[in-house]
DNA sequence: CCAGTCGTTCAACAAGCGTTGAATTGACCA
DNA sequence: TGGTCAATTCAACGCTTGTTGAACGACTGG
């Protein structure tokens, strides 16, 4: 029944990963014990203490990625939102990097630089050339909704948003990040 | 130095309260411990115990809240961001009643459900009778854009929301509540 | 076939947690 | 003054956690 896996480091370290991954996202890091990503590897808690040092260390094993957004000069301002959109869906969906993140956030100091860290190197400086003025707030507003539908959705649970599919989400967005990016303020 | 309370019960569990609300609004359900609110209250974790039964007690008792909500009706469309968001900067403001309830609906199903509730009894219906059509989902959109900024502001700490004062968010999101409370939806 | 290496497990620790029941303190009334 | 009862504390429990060092066992090169 339980398959019994060869020895092999990078192989088990890796299946203690996925399992971190797994755990941290759905549960946070409070949640998350080395007892239990173990017991999920199928594997001795000890030995993932050996790979990973300590459970901050596997946590940052864990959340460490790269976001890759897409080249967006050029776009039509118009046309950005529906670019924009299905990506940052995908990244903050349930399966996406963001929202272990997210959810560490709340009590793990790393996690919370590692977000503003994404923001600022990845965000905004893709945002930044299709805005007239004031980048990093536009961006910084745009991503906040993202946030808070992400929240709403996976992990509050509110109905409304968790029936909503992600085409009709597009719909209702499009419009407002359009405005984001290119409103004129005077203010 | 440390002024003995007189003898008082109804007293004494208001600190408490007072301290618990502390501490689950900044550190979530799981960092707070039973042992650190009776200490911040200079109190015997005992008490607490005698006074809320249990963890989940006193938590139930710390996020209990009564969001009120003004009244909207008769409101022309324009107006209503203008009413409606310096009352939500509020509600989410981290001496808000709504951040601790966020922080903790990482880890506690009991308050996931209570921000629905609040979410379904409060915010919907003083929403709806704006809206042409899909109350809810616009509701939710309005929701989780505030959701977000919060988590934004103050539970990452995005410095770019930190730093923007309160009426400049406002003008910010006048513009796109409105679009979604009035925008007509043809798909 | 034996030694050594490396992946892996065993067993235990110290600390912190929520929770408990009994003991202690202090205030009030007879 | 002494008794009563509520407010509060003491001391301990059983459990889980992160973490540790030593032991185990399978494969590999000599």
């Amino acid at each position: 029944m339980n398959s019994v896996r060869p020895r092999d480091a990078e192989g088990t370290k890796a299946v203690i990963l996925g399992a971190a991954r797994l755990q941290f996202g759905q549960h946070g890091f409070d949640r998350t014990t080395i007892r239990s990503v173990a017991a999920a590897a199928g594997v001795d808690p000890a030995l993932v203490m050996h790979y990973f040092r300590t459970k901050n260390g596997l946590f940052e094993a864990a959340a460490t990625l790269d976001v890759q957004l897409p080249d967006l000069t050029g776009v039509p301002p118009g046309r950005v939102a529906a670019v924009l959109v299905p990506v940052f869906v995908k990244l903050w969906g349930p399966d996406g990097p963001l929202l272990p993140l997210l959810r560490a956030a709340t009590s793990n100091p790393a996690a919370r630089d590692m977000l503003i860290a994404i923001f600022s190197e990845k965000v905004a400086p893709a945002l930044g050339p299709l805005t007239p003025d004031r980048a990093q707030e536009r961006a910084a507003l745009i991503g906040s909704h993202l946030i808070g539908v992400a929240v709403a959705r996976h992990i509050i649970g509110l109905p409304v948003l968790e029936a909503m599919p992600d085409e009709t989400l597009m719909v209702w967005l499009g419009p407002v990040f359009e405005h984001y990016l290119t409103e004129p303020r005077t203010a």
